[in-house]
DNA sequence: TATTGTTATACTCTATAACTATA
DNA sequence: TATAGTTATAGAGTATAACAATA
């Protein structure tokens, strides 16, 4: 028999959503980005993506990506480029400063997040990780990027 | 020893962030709420809150949260009362429609959440609330208050 | 003076609908 | 026609700074 919870299940995953979506936006402060900018910068590091892509990773309408990635073109992050044979489409790519933004905030949150669990034993840091992705596995599509959030 | 687990810890937790984010956004849609509407509502399920002691609960400037109230009132859902001795402050209140579409809203995102771990064994469930528990504990204020966010 | 909350202002984020350009 | 992305527009969310009312 595993002991009763403090914490209702449903209550214990909002409240921890919370917590995480805290730092996140604390961590984005730092760096002078809006959340949804340091978003983008993380979802980039791998390698450039396509907007409609990006509409799906980040649960966006094209028109509000658009502006978001007009945004953050504007400030010099990101840049547009146009390398297929669709001349329809086009890629967004990190500059060398949004790649240097980008790798500090992700090192930033990583750090925060990794320090909310810094009195708990490993044991229970990789349990709640395994049971976590039991989650994951089955609610989110793989794609392999990191930091790609919930949906498809 | 503990199997390794999937994902790095980190990364479970941002993306369990996520995940959990897309479900409040989701639910919010169906009851013609946005997000923080929705959190305001659940907030106030509880009975009247200050606006002083929300801004802390919803991490939000005083400014921010007068907004949010203005147009949480002007949809029926919220009212303002000053019951106090001291007639600088105020107390906001569900109404009717408010207590109603709260509950919904609620309801149904515990719904929701409970069905994402619907194939996870109750032990495993049991487990993921206690460990994250142990991590809010640390982190987060106790007011005994459901879906309170992260902050004091 | 200090505190509580509002107002004024500016910007970001988001969606819907209409549009342009390419396929 | 269909698809990829932009533009136009409207509304919500947020912060900073200045303000009014009360303590």
């Amino acid at each position: 028999m595993t002991k009763e919870p403090v914490l209702r299940f449903t209550e214990a995953l909002v409240r921890l959503a919370h917590l995480v979506q805290q730092v996140f936006v604390d961590v984005s402060k730092e760096y002078e980005l809006t959340p949804q900018q340091a978003q983008l910068l993380c979802l980039l590091i791998g390698g450039p993506v396509g907007m409609t892509e990006l509409t799906r990773s980040l649960h966006l309408e094209k028109s509000s990506l658009t502006g978001l990635v007009d945004r953050a073109e504007k400030r010099g992050l990101v840049a547009r480029t146009r390398d297929s044979h669709d001349r329809r489409t086009c890629r967004i790519a990190l500059t060398p400063e949004g790649e240097r933004i980008g790798a500090l905030a992700h090192d930033g949150m990583t750090e925060r997040l990794e320090a909310l669990a810094r009195e708990l034993p490993q044991q229970h840091r990789d349990l709640l990780a395994s049971v976590i992705g039991e989650i994951l596995t089955e609610h989110t599509a793989q794609t392999g990027r990191a930091w790609l959030p919930s949906g498809s």
